[in-house]
This record gives structure tokens, C-alpha cells and sequence, in this order.
DNA sequence: TTAAACACTCACATTGATGTGAAGGTCAAG
DNA sequence: CTTGACCTTCACATCAATGTGAGTGTTTAA
């Protein structure tokens, strides 16, 4: 597929599919015309790193740890050097660490809401029998 | 407290700080000099805005979600327009949305290392017994 | 064959979160 | 009273992620 259908089918732009392969973190073939072509997998790699970026990790990170998100990965175990594992770990902390921030603030906004939301309720019953 | 004791406390510049107050996400009152003056509670307040921020939420959200996210709410709950009620709910839905992806992902490494670490220790017995 | 839709590269603009530095005021200690 | 460590504002710089547009080539379909 070209990148106007792979844009359509991801959210992405175009200016950014560009971007993210200027980056490293896609590669495209292409056609005679120049033209950049896309296989069906790239669909859910550029959903990922959507994801990844939207989670707030800089493309130089997302870098890394792509490959090491594959599904059939166990061909690339034998070249992984110790550096690396460290880096993925450092990164696994921190997304833990993000994760139970945005937990927590997303748990404290539930709990405000609730608190909304019955006190309006309350509110309503209120004026009904008034 | 002054700017540079906040700073210090929280690990948040005092840049940063100053720029937090442009965007109205911190407030501070002045000594006669002009200095600012922090109180004790504002450590916290920072240090929920960090934590926001490197999360990826950007300051004109967290500027609408922080009154909502103090303890003693319930004062704040009768002037919640519904446009605020909506937004949280975006927010939150979005926050849980980001928590997953994040959450795939760590994931997604724990199992690679995982597999990279085990492949590693059945390297080292088979080169132990050869 | 021409127009519309799409592709390409290149480059400049913008936005948000930061850094950095200049020019100057305040204050405490020597 | 001077020096050093704070503070102030202001402004310019940077970086990553994006947008936008110019100028040009390609494919498609009327």
C-alpha cells in the first residue's frame, strides 16, 4: 500500500509517516516511481509507535525498543548485548513508573467525578420534592 | 520558601517553576522584595504536576485538572459546569487509554527480557558443560 | 489529453517544554 | 563595603513532534 492509504488506516499523516521513517523507526520500499510502499505489518507498527509517542516516549527510545517488541522475536535474542538489556530495563522501570502516575491521577479524577456525580444527583432529588 | 528551595525539594528547575506560574498551573505570593514564597503544600502540588507532565499531559489540561485532584473537594463540587464534567471524562478515558498502551508495552519488554535472559542462562550451563 | 488526486523532496513555521544568559536588585557574611 | 549567593524579568535558543506550502513528477479516470 501507498502512504495516503496507510495514513487513512492509522490516523497518522503523512508528513509524520515520513517523519517517523526519516527517524529510523519505519522503513518503506519503493516503487519505480519513487513512490514509498507499505506491507500490510505496518499498519500495527505505526499504531504502536502511535501509542508508544502518545504514552509520551521520545522516537530515539521507541527506536530501541521496537525491535525488541516483535512478536517472532526470538531470532534476535543471540544478538543483544548487555548495554541494551540495560537500557530496556531502565525503560521498563520508567514506564512503570508512568503508568502508576497516570493510574493514580486517573483514580483521583474517578473519585472526583463520583463525588460530582452523586452530589448532583442528590442535588436533582432534591429539587424534586421541593 | 523561596524558588530555590522548591527547586531543590521537588527537582523541578527554577525555570520551571516560574514557568508553571505563567501557566497558571502554581500560584505564589511575594515577599516585599519581589521574591516568591512558597508554602509547604506547594512540594506536593509540584510534584503531582511532574509527575502529570511526564506522563505527557500537557499544562493546559493539568491547569483544569488540578482543582479537581486536591483532598478536601468537596467545596470545589457545586460550581462544576458540565463542560468540566465532559472534559474529565475525556481526560479520564484517555488516561486509561494511555495506561494500557503503556501497560502493552512494559509488558511486551518484561516478556522479551524475559526470554533474552533465560536463552543467556541456558548459554552459560551449556558452556559450563562443554 | 487534460484534470484531479496522489506522490516526492525541501524548507520554513509553530507549539510546548525546557535551557541559558544578560542585566540588575537583595541580602548575609567577611 | 564588597563579594557571593540568592532573587527578579526578559529574551533568545533548542529539541521533538507536527503543520503547511511550494515546486514538481505520476497515476487515474473522465
Amino acid at each position: 500500500m501507498r502512504i495516503g492509504e496507510l495514513a487513512e488506516r492509522t490516523g497518522v499523516s503523512r508528513r509524520l509517516l515520513r517523519y517517523y521513517e526519516e527517524q529510523g523507526l519505519i522503513t518503506s520500499s519503493r516503487a519505480l516511481n519513487g513512490y514509498r510502499e507499505y506491507k500490510e505489518s505496518h499498519v500495527d507498527v505505526v499504531l504502536q509507535i502511535k501509542g508508544l509517542l502518545d504514552a509520551g516516549l521520545p522516537t530515539r527510545i521507541i527506536q530501541q525498543l521496537l525491535p525488541c517488541l516483535d512478536k517472532p522475536q526470538t531470532i534476535y535474542v543471540p544478538n543483544v548485548t548487555p548495554e541494551m538489556i540495560v537500557t530496556l530495563q531502565c525503560e521498563q522501570a520508567r514506564l512503570s513508573e508512568r503508568i502508576e502516575s497516570l493510574t493514580r491521577n486517573r483514580d483521583a479524577i474517578a473519585d472526583y467525578l463520583d463525588t460530582v456525580l452523586s452530589v448532583k444527583s442528590a442535588n436533582a432529588k432534591s429539587r424534586a420534592t421541593s
